[in-house]
DNA sequence: CTTTGTGCAAATCCTTTGCATCACC
DNA sequence: GGTGATGCAAAGGATTTGCACAAAG
């Protein structure tokens, strides 16, 4: 009989093989709460009675490293955090920073392009793409 | 009759309302110099005798508010900057951090379907796109 | 009990800023 | 000569590090 767990985020930790500590269950939660990609920063805002700022450098390193967050380079800010989830993209305003995510990826064609456009990579590990614009309340609005 | 201009950089800047300093010149010249994206930390080593360091942050701001050079955001570096040619792509090697230069971009199809597929932005100003991979000579040498 | 993670404080790195001086126009 | 650019030094912010203590397995 499969045991239920009661600590899906314990249970995360453990099969990423990390250990489990208040901290980073702490930050894995604090990430979920969070509509889109955020950074250090927020977080460590969010978590400073819990956790130490060093620690939470700490912990994202590892996280990144380990594939449970993806950070994501942003024009704007330094770089932002989101837990990992099918791989996808974003749209940011350039005007309010609002962060939308996107459902569309690179077409297996234009991947293949890249590779036959050039001589020195035979294959690819991965890509960021982003776009930018003004949301539309920024447009309207103020 | 048109005048020849001796001073293809000095024109440039003239052209993009800037006035001409050594500095900026100097800095265009190893901007051009470069085989691809430097970052600013690179520029000033290589300009230290001509450029101050806070100069170089400031004509690159400069520069790229002006649109003359271009960021772009890596994993690994800070901010890396190249002189504005036709738009492009590039791709990085994840081992040796070399960095190729390449021809595809999206298509309008991918580019129409990214606004199809959400509801608070109605258009596009631009976008970033970087693959990331191990090129040939990492993978084959040591 | 041993190993690993965390807190704390300091160090480091990158970038920006204020102000006096210098160069461009 | 007036205005904007630069040098210099200092400030600022983000991230990393060393070390002693605390917590996890």
């Amino acid at each position: 009989m499969k045991k239920v767990s009661l600590t899906p985020y314990a249970d995360l930790l453990k099969s990423s093989g990390l250990s489990i500590t208040k901290q980073r269950i702490a930050l894995l939660k604090a990430l979920d709460a969070c509509k889109g990609p955020v950074s250090a920063a927020v977080l460590y805002k969010k978590l400073q009675t819990q956790i130490n700022e060093a620690t939470v450098y700490r912990i994202l390193k590892e996280f990144e490293t380990r594939g449970l967050v993806k950070e994501i380079l942003s024009k704007k800010e330094h770089a932002l955090y989101e837990r990992t989830t099918a791989h996808h993209h974003h749209i940011h305003c350039t005007s309010c920073g609002h962060i939308e995510e996107l459902e569309v990826c690179l077409s297996p064609h234009t991947l293949s392009s890249v590779l036959a456009s050039q001589k020195k990579f035979a294959s690819l590990e991965d890509h960021t793409l982003e776009f930018y614009g003004r949301c539309n309340s920024c447009n309207n609005g103020r």
